[in-house]
DNA sequence: ACTGTACCCTGTAGGC
DNA sequence: TGCCTACAGGGTACAG
């Protein structure tokens, strides 16, 4: 569910609630997510303040007082919703009794305001760690991650290096979270399609010969940073799962120019191609196949 | 070193 | 209505 742009849209929903404020109380409903809760998960949390939530790809790393890191990724269907003080809130179609909680409702963190973040996840596949502070450039699942797509960071260059001589074609590279961090499912196949560029070439058209970004590798990095900036100008995309922390649905579903439309028309102007869906790698790829090249 | 597949888990949609 | 299959924004562990 969440890539770059649904998890920037959490953290902005977040942060405002977050940071500079105590954790009071946490509660765990189950022993694990995709891995088990760090040691004595709760005890390190409680009593902590929290001094910043920043993003690293579809990472959301929340600095506590202790000097340790939380790091969280939302998996599939992770969401958090927050709930300031009310016995009882709705949000959209979205119920939470406190005390009670919804099924999958995996961990509450209470701050010292009343506030509540729930966060629910109904496939398990997120996960939260704590890393001291230092650590966190070198731990694993950061450590290898690849450019920051709204950062001056991704480049031409960097993406005609990191291309050259790959056999994998256009959307695994995007995917891929070693070359660029944040791009998902959704958002490979919309860049894709902004650029003009067909999923199943081979990336290393990127480069030329002496490894120099070409043309279309440098469509590819505005292409990418645009659809990323509307997309969370637009709060996120909903399919299903996918919330900001008040319960809204995000909006930039109704911009998807070939994400789920099989057998529409394209709509850029002046092609009059149709979506096709196609599986790559396992996953379903759209694409138009008159204007994508 | 790379690539494709299976798998993790639950919910939902569609065909019969 | 119910059963069955396929599929879903994520990533990883393998086998080849």
């Amino acid at each position: 569910m969440p890539e770059l742009p649904e998890v920037e849209t959490v953290r902005r929903g977040l942060a405002p609630v977050l940071v500079g404020k105590r954790i009071a109380r946490v509660e765990t409903r189950r022993a694990d997510l995709r891995f088990p809760f760090p040691q004595r998960f709760r005890e390190r949390l409680e009593g902590k303040k929290i001094a910043s939530l920043t993003r690293r790809g579809k990472y959301l790393v929340a600095t506590l007082s202790s000097g340790e890191s939380l790091i969280v990724h939302l998996g599939m269907t992770g969401r958090f919703t927050v709930f300031r003080g009310e016995s009882k809130a709705t949000h959209g179609n979205y119920v939470y009794e406190t005390g009670l909680g919804l099924a999958h409702d995996h961990v509450v963190l209470v701050l010292e305001d009343g506030s509540r973040i729930v966060y629910n996840d109904p496939r398990r596949f997120g996960f939260m760690l704590l890393v001291p502070r230092g650590e966190l450039s070198e731990h694993p699942l950061l450590r290898s991650l690849g450019a920051e797509p709204l950062d001056k960071e991704l480049t031409a260059e960097v993406l005609a290096v990191k291309a050259r001589g790959k056999k994998a074609n256009l959307k695994s590279l995007l995917m891929d979270q070693r070359i660029v961090a944040g791009l998902g499912n959704i958002y490979a196949s919309e860049a894709l399609h902004r650029a003009g560029l067909d999923p199943s070439r081979s990336a290393s058209v990127l480069a030329d010969a002496k490894g120099r970004p070409t043309v279309r590798a440098q469509k590819l990095v505005a292409a990418i940073r645009a659809v990323l900036n509307d997309a969370i100008g637009a709060g996120g995309s909903t399919l299903r799962d996918y919330r900001q922390a008040d319960g809204a649905s995000g909006g930039f579903q109704k911009s998807f120019a070939v994400y789920g439309r099989e057998g529409e028309r394209c709509i850029k102007k002046g092609c009059h191609g149709t979506i096709r869906r196609r599986i790559d790698a396992g996953r379903a790829t759209f694409f138009c196949s008159r204007c994508q090249r």
